[in-house]
DNA sequence: AATGAATGAGACTTCATTCAT
DNA sequence: CATGAATGAAGTCTCATTCAT
């Protein structure tokens, strides 16, 4: 284990907070540099410009969402059990890594050089995870038909833009509360089945 | 008629052109005057700070969206039909104004001073009244009974980071399908139902 | 007359204000404008920079301080008698236009292009008819033999220095006790006489 | 020692030097850097804006001129000694510390923020000293009977005024004979004493 | 390896001046 | 004439990055 003292750990960590509350273009490298407790120079030992520690970030971030998702959902058998795995645990994992959220919600679009490439990576990454799920759901008849694409996305936005909002949770009751919701909204859809009996 | 040329139209959408693509930060002042054809010193004719034209824009859009939305949902009856009304024209402003649906994603969060009240704005006024609409679906039994505020919440982040992700809708077609997607999966759900006997 | 509603003389009248009062450099041309009711334009129609309002300014005030000084003492008689009413008088010109005052002290000095010509001017004019009166007291007898452009200079400081530094004379009263203290200093000293036998 | 290289000391040399030939306002911050031989950046690591430049300038200035004389008189006696010595001190102090007197003279009135609070300290404390020692002859007989507070300020008036117009004191000869002419002005004015007995 | 003093490119903003109305 | 909208040069200040210690 690389024992430097954790520093390029405590600039990642330091920097995930900045960013995260103040945005990447208003956060100093002198604050990422103070709150890691490590001088300013030291800052571009570890990483070659500030930029590059956001790439990290959101690299890091989105691989390790990625890997702790799979890691959920591999052993599940069936699409709607996966779909609800991966619901719960998104959803559980943007609570417990909110600053990370943010990031990727703020950061990941508009930005130039290399970082755009990123808006790519959660696309073709991440979501096309979802949309495979939803695919061989459909392909088993597990699922309606409708197009992965979409449908993988907007359980993306659903989930992140709810894990977002909700920043005053508190309370894990509230979160499963809201879980719960989310789970019924998106397997029943929000319409009150017609109960048929009445036409007798 | 304040016949300027129009120039602080032209500066409002120059800078929201800019700040979509390149972000708030990233933009200077003087690529703002210069695609809007000004002198950088007219941009300060027109507004104090760079920071004002942001909240100039937000501020406009959001109620510009709000009362187009109050606008198309005011005559329907029924809070179904008002949900898909909801649900296709905000796809569809959303789509119409990709910019301005960007810049509320970016920069709603993490700004400080004044702009941060816009957070609570959104939440607030926009995604409240679609919790009404959700409320009164409930209370009038033509909706299941679920969390409004998260389904509110739930339906925006659907509709706006799909609009979001979905840059390459050239084709109204497309547009079409997607919406007709979220349409089946926000009211009816994304499972198959089971049809229990017809399989015999 | 020139009656354009006395518009160059607002403008004088306004930049002596605000010049004596924040400075040369931190009045805008706005302010000036501003206070004389005039639009921005129309300074520039009656002057064609700001600085040239400033060399207005002390070219005319200084050239009327002269001749009001030249009136007061034309009919004199005798330097003792002369130098009384310039020490007097132009306690209480300075008095009476502290701002003049103010702008001489502050920007005579340190302008580059014409005004810095000032400093010759308030010396060579003004400083020159002080030294010429006090030479003439001197080559009749009435004035001890001192270095009379020293002298000159000094009378010229002491006054000046005391009626800026005297802001709040408000009473009449105070300014003429301050101008006897003045008189009995300059011509007669601060020190004791020897009264060496009168006490017998 | 804080071997830095001086560059704090530098910097504020610069600052005195260019202040007190262009004044405060047509100074740029880039040429007291560039007279200091420090990158402009460095300028704002040792200060933070301009203006702080200047009160140190000024504060400094005055306080070690204060100093400077209170050393200059704390050993003599009598209140004739003491003012001999300070009008003569000061006179060589303005005239080797040039650059001070210009920027005390023209940058102490008309500043608003802090370094108004300095016209306060100039008078409070600088003549202040000068009035508790023309009292204290006053009152032991040595100096006649006027108003000390004027006296004071005119004293200060009369020789930081000559300092300042005499520029072209090259020859400490000349800077002689002015001094020994404000003495006799000061002690004894400028009348020429009647010679009574040549009447007879 | 660790540091922070030094730096200059570049951002925001001001304001004297012009000019079309 | 009078005006104020328009402008860009120029100034203050920030901050990512370098480098000597």
């Amino acid at each position: 284990m690389s024992d430097d003292g954790g520093k390029r750990e405590r600039i990642l960590a330091a920097a995930l907070d900045v960013f995260s509350t103040q945005g990447f273009s208003n956060t100093t490298v002198q604050e990422i540099a103070e709150r890691a407790k490590v001088g300013k120079g030291t800052f571009y030992t570890y990483f070659p410009t500030k930029e590059d520690v956001l790439i990290h970030l959101l690299d890091d971030g989105l691989t390790h969402m990625g890997q702790y998702m799979e890691g959920k959902i591999r052993t599940l058998k069936g699409s709607v059990a996966k779909l609800r795995a991966i619901l719960r645990e998104q959803l559980q994992y943007f609570h417990d890594h909110q600053p990370l959220c943010r990031l990727i919600t703020r950061e990941v679009w508009g930005h130039h050089d290399q970082s755009s490439s990123f808006a790519q990576r959660i696309r073709s990454s991440y979501i096309k995870m979802l949309q495979e799920v939803i695919d061989k759901g459909i392909r088993e008849g597990e699922l309606r038909t409708l197009d992965s694409e979409t449908v993988a996305t907007a359980l993306y936005g659903m989930v992140s833009v709810v894990a977002l909002y909700t920043t005053d949770l508190s309370s894990d009751k509230a979160l499963e509360h809201i879980e719960m919701t989310l789970q019924e909204l998106f397997f029943s859809g929000i319409t009150q089945p017609h109960t048929l009996m009445g036409e007798a």
